[in-house]
DNA sequence: AATTAAAGTTTGAGTAGTCAAACTTTTTTG
DNA sequence: CAAAAAAGTTTGACTACTCAAACTTTAATT
């Protein structure tokens, strides 16, 4: 079994690899992502590579072999699932949670994962609207776009908030914006980089494009 | 905060002392109950007691201090609270929940460890039976007797099965012997050194005296 | 192209936890 | 009580993980 230091770093070479457009990830973005110093994630890459888990050489990108990449989805898998047990049985905040299922993500043995499952009636996706891998490592993303790349009029429906962070996830369910919610585009402004949204029976809110890249919606 | 590992000997230290007429463990049990060597054992205790969680002078017993008495509590706390939510909410067999807490008692937080007590209505013992210290680290044992020391024709309650051997809660489990059954004693012979008993609706069982001193029994 | 900045690596050191094996102290027992 | 057994300690070595700081390589800028 993998530490749970190995499988932090692996989570986060995933992350960075889907991200990147060579989807390669580089030893200065893994050890910000993960507090540590370069030095450290490098020595890390080293054992990582030794272990084949990922594919590296020296002074040049990585990339997680499909070894690495089974354990990622596995890590994942186990993350999402404990959110939405957090999230709709013990009624923890949604902003909360993600920190909370950091730790937890590597105490749940296959056992518990599965039962858990079972008890949350096997929930494609977490509260944040992540995909859930299923128990082979299958993953289905639903087809979906920024809502910074609507139009003004477009009527649409949040379907995944893409950021963990605790200050962005409690001001988007302060603005009522969480995956099922309907959204009409009132306005946009390419000057000022920004755009006007209404939630359902909601006021009319401002959103940078910044933030409106995080918004993922699908078209209704 | 204190490691994983540490939680472990603390915890181990607590029974240790528990079962000890002199209320102090000894090196050599621990490191058996720990599954490590004795020199290991050893370096951690000197480790424990720098930072003042255990008292020890070389060659000569080990007692916690009360900041170590706190954390076994809380780490029995977050132990038990978890098995009765496997077997309660995920149905996991009571005989292997031990196993699995194990690993998740070192993973919940406290606020977590508080949701989850509150979901499951702030159980006062785990499915074995264990009492579950409350928040503060109070904890209320039942007064109750070893099966064992019953006599013919008693009728008792169960109260707690104090054994978190898989193979023997597997037996007891068989046998209907859980927390909350009523057991007739039938006879006690001690030339065999075992007794008869018959659970409510049950066959006669014959119990070794070392097996009927792990079931612990109240009058009724 | 030369300079600078950024990315990546190496080295030396430190903490946490562990074992094997030699050793010392205490306890048990013939 | 002397010998043996059990309990406890010490030492040297190892893995996993980490940092600070010096260093090298690659990428960006001017
Ligand atoms: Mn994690
Ligand atoms: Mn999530
Ligand atoms: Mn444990
Ligand atoms: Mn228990």
């Amino acid at each position: 079994m993998a530490t749970e230091t190995v499988e932090n770093y692996i989570k986060a070479l995933y992350a960075l690899c889907r991200e990147s457009p060579s989807g390669e990830a580089g030893v200065a973005r893994l050890a910000q992502e993960l507090g540590v110093t370069k030095g450290t994630a490098t020595s890390m890459i080293k054992r990582l590579s030794l272990a084949r888990l990922v594919k590296a050489e020296p002074y040049s990108g990585i990339a997680l072999t499909a070894k690495g990449n089974k354990i990622a989805l596995d890590v994942m898998r186990r993350h999402r699932v404990i959110e939405t047990f957090l999230v709709r049985i013990l009624k923890l905040d949604w902003a909360d949670v993600h920190e909370e299922a950091e730790r937890l993500e590597h105490a749940l043995s296959p056992r518990i994962l599965d039962r858990l499952d079972h008890f949350l009636g096997r929930p494609s996706t977490d509260p944040h609207g992540d995909p859930i891998p299923d128990a082979a490592g299958n993953v289905s993303e639903a087809r979906s776009k920024p809502l910074a790349k609507c139009r003004a009029r477009e009527r649409v429906r949040i379907v995944r908030i893409k950021d963990q962070n605790r200050s962005f996830l409690k001001f988007a369910a302060d603005s009522g914006f969480m995956p099922g919610v309907n959204l009409v585009v009132q306005s946009v402004s390419p000057q000022s980089a920004s755009l006007v949204v209404r939630a359902a029976r909601g006021k009319p809110v401002t959103l940078s494009q910044i933030a409106a890249a995080k918004i993922l919606v699908k078209m209704i």
